[in-house]
RNA sequence: GCUGGUGUAGCUCAAUUGGUAGAGCAGCUGAUUUGUAAUCAGCAGGUUGCGGGUUCGAGUCCCAUCACCAGCUCCA
């Protein structure tokens, strides 16, 4: 029998794939060899050539699917060095993931990152050992016998719920662990690797099960590489919004007073306000109507909308007189009052109201997060209340906006659409019918996405848009929602050509989903450096000495006219000095006027990039930041225009 | 809410086995009139998150509580 193994053909008859391989490969090509594809199929190198075999594939140590296999393989290092240290441990799942490697464990006591030296130097000791993964295949009856006498109650709770007839049981040195596999030839291949963190875990994800001790690590297939990694989660630290805001002046939290509550500064508050204008604007231009309702509604209105069974737990009270009112969580009650306010025809739809909504939501103590999580947010809410036939194309409209909003800050996002969760109302039927509109949608639009079971609001299922962080979190921002049970509660109608009463269908949706989460993930995706149309100062004038003074205030005042936001630096310091504070401030356009600019009339330009553009008119100056404002938009299908 | 960790000046961090709470930056005052990432000097700044306890003595040890950080569950 021969096999093709790149492109050459080689005997493979009684030889396992590592056999196979080291005939061809060069021997220092073959050392980093971790697993290999068999036509497809992902097998250990030390599995015999199945006879039918065509193509052998050798995954390398640094490709994507061998990095994978490394850290699946270091996972069960650590797993091994944690049983040998702390007898009496139990294992439980330990995966790769997309930054290196977690394993949960049943400890008699959780671990502390004061246990990852001694963790640390006992894989070490198990990686120079260069120990052989050996894999063994036995009956599911045999795997949980075998798992039972070795006091391993959650492997065989996992086993005892699998399919298969027969399971794969991966063994190294004195640690056995049931596993799908591959793993690496043997523990020596597990050259770089740095335990990272630990955390609780809930078993399976439930909050209702035990809490496991986790503990996170990474492993590459070089030294260089996993130094590398280091440095990036370095730098993700330096990007992080929360230590970006404080430095740059944008927003502060008052723990000890308001939990989870942000207080914005004037930066901030600026940068936030020319977000929100534009974004205003936009709706505007798009067919929306700008509404706004009440932030308390009595707790009848919530009972009704089932907001008071379903969401009570993270809804704000307040006792007024004999009265109880619920602080809105969400925004959609008081537009579907607005929509009720007249007698609609089917002329008038859709109506889109829109609103950027403040609302309040106790979320669980443990979870805040910056700006990314809090317990008072502005939503880019809006409400679009439909005939039941314009309903894929507005969520088709729906989607073009979320589209060129991601376009205009060159954001990464995925889509997912979620279905029913256990806890809802509303007809099988309208569910179906929700679902069956978005999905529609998402597939005219050819937008890749994928199904979340289970994961929708209780009204109804949704679509929902995950940005990523500078350190590869998600977080959820765009959402769309489509409601068949609201406008039957609140009992809204329409009048059709055909002179019945019939409902309308309402579909929720936020683009940038929280204004404060938006402008914490856009923090992290420039760094603080934020694009010129959003900076909150566009240029700063430096003077060289006091006797440049009032000719920086006439450029100032120049710049303002032309709708620039610009200030004036005359503080009774050295350049240098005022240049370095306006680069740390992260300013786009650094002017400098002295005797040279004045005797000229202009600036120096300095980018905070460094670059230095030499002497400008003022009108240039002008020019250059309108045009650099402008550019982001001329991607996409909006516009941006100075006040 | 759960697991682990951390709370010291506006910020970043020190403080030997429990023994007088310090420094840099920022702030204020003065000097300096300065050419592209930090001019010099002086001053001021703190019931060590809050509440108990142990001790002759607690920033340090113990208990409780609030908050923050890394995750988990949840979520815009």
């Amino acid at each position: 029998m021969n096999v093709v193994v790149e492109g050459q053909n080689v005997e493979s008859a009684d030889g396992s794939i590592g056999d196979v391989l080291q005939k061809v490969l060069s021997g220092k090509k073959f050392k980093s060899v971790v697993a290999c594809l068999v036509d497809g199929v992902l097998l250990d190198t030390s599995t015999n050539v199945p006879a039918e075999a065509a193509e052998l594939v050798p995954v390398y140590a640094d490709s994507p699917q061998g990095l994978e296999i490394i850290r699946h393989s270091t996972a069960h290092i650590m797993a091994c060095a944690v049983q040998r240290l702390f007898p009496g441990t139990k294992v439980t799942i330990g995966p790769a993931i997309d930054t290196g490697f977690y394993y949960d464990f049943d400890a008699p006591r959780p671990f502390s990152s004061e246990d990852f030296e001694a963790i640390e130097a006992e894989m070490r000791k198990i990686v120079a050992e260069r120990i052989p993964f050996v894999r063994t295949e036995m009956s599911r009856e045999e795997a949980i016998a075998k798992f039972t006498a070795m006091e391993e109650p959650y492997k065989v709770e996992i086993i005892s719920e699998l399919p298969a007839e027969t399971v794969s049981v991966y063994s190294c040195a004195d640690f056995v662990d049931l596993c799908r596999g591959p793993h690496l030839p043997h523990t020596g291949f597990a050259v770089a690797l740095k335990l990272l963190s630990v955390a609780g875990a809930y078993w399976r994800g439930s909050e209702k099960n035990r809490m496991l001790s986790r503990i996170y690590g990474t492993a590459f297939c070089d030294e260089k590489a996993l130094k590398g990694y280091l440095t990036m989660l370095e730098e993700a630290k330096r990007r992080d919004h929360r230590k970006v805001g404080r430095e740059l002046d944008f927003f502060t939290f008052h723990e000890d007073v308001a939990p989870g509550m942000v207080f914005w500064l004037p930066k901030g508050m600026l940068l936030r306000t020319i977000l929100e204008d534009f974004w205003r604007k936009e709706h505007l231009k798009r067919g929306y109507e700008l509404v706004q309702g009440p932030q308390l509604l009595r707790v009848e209105t919530w009972q009704r909308s089932g907001h008071y069974d379903h969401y009570r737990e993270n809804m704000y009270f307040s006792q007024i007189e004999e009265d109880a009112y619920g602080i809105k969580p969400m925004n959609c009650i008081s537009h579907m009052l607005i929509y009720r306010n007249s007698l609609r025809s089917y002329r008038d739809l859709p109506q889109r109201y829109f609103e950027l909504g403040v609302v309040h939501r106790h979320e669980k103590s443990g979870v805040l997060h910056g700006l990314l999580r809090v317990r008072q947010f502005t939503q880019d809410d809006a409400h679009i209340l439909c005939a039941p036939e314009q309903l894929e194309g507005e969520i088709l409209k729906v989607i073009e906006l979320i589209r060129d909003l991601m376009h205009l800050f060159d954001f990464k996002y995925k889509v997912a659409i979620s279905t029913r969760p256990e806890d809802s109302i509303g007809t099988d039927e309208a569910w179906e019918l929700a679902t069956n509109a978005l999905v529609q949608a998402v597939e005219k639009a050819d937008i890749p996405y994928e199904i979340n079971e289970g994961d929708g609001a209780f009204y109804g299922p949704k679509i929902d848009v995950r940005l990523l962080d500078c350190i590869g979190r998600e977080w959820q921002c765009s959402t769309i929602q489509v409601d068949f049970t609201l406008p039957d509660r609140f009992d809204l109608t329409y009048v059709g050509q055909d002179g019945e009463r019939h409902r309308p269908v309402m579909v929720h949706r936020a683009i940038m989903g929280s204004v404060e989460r938006f402008i914490g993930v856009l923090i992290e995706q420039y760094a603080g450096a934020l694009p010129v149309w959003l900076a909150p100062v566009q240029a700063r004038i430096l003077t060289v000495t006091d006797t440049h003074n009032d000719a920086a205030t006439a450029l100032a005042t120049a710049l303002q006219q032309a709708g620039i936001r610009a200030e004036v630096d005359t503080r009774n310091e050295k350049l240098g000095f005022k240049v370095r504070e306006a680069q740390v401030a992260k300013i786009p356009y650094i002017l400098v006027i002295g005797d040279k600019e004045m005797e000229a009339g202009g600036a120096n330009v300095r980018l905070r990039t460094g670059d230095n553009l030499g002497l400008q008119t003022a009108d240039g100056i002008v020019a250059m930041i309108r045009e650099d404002a402008q550019k982001p938009f001329q991607r996409g299908g909006m516009r941006y225009s100075f006040a």
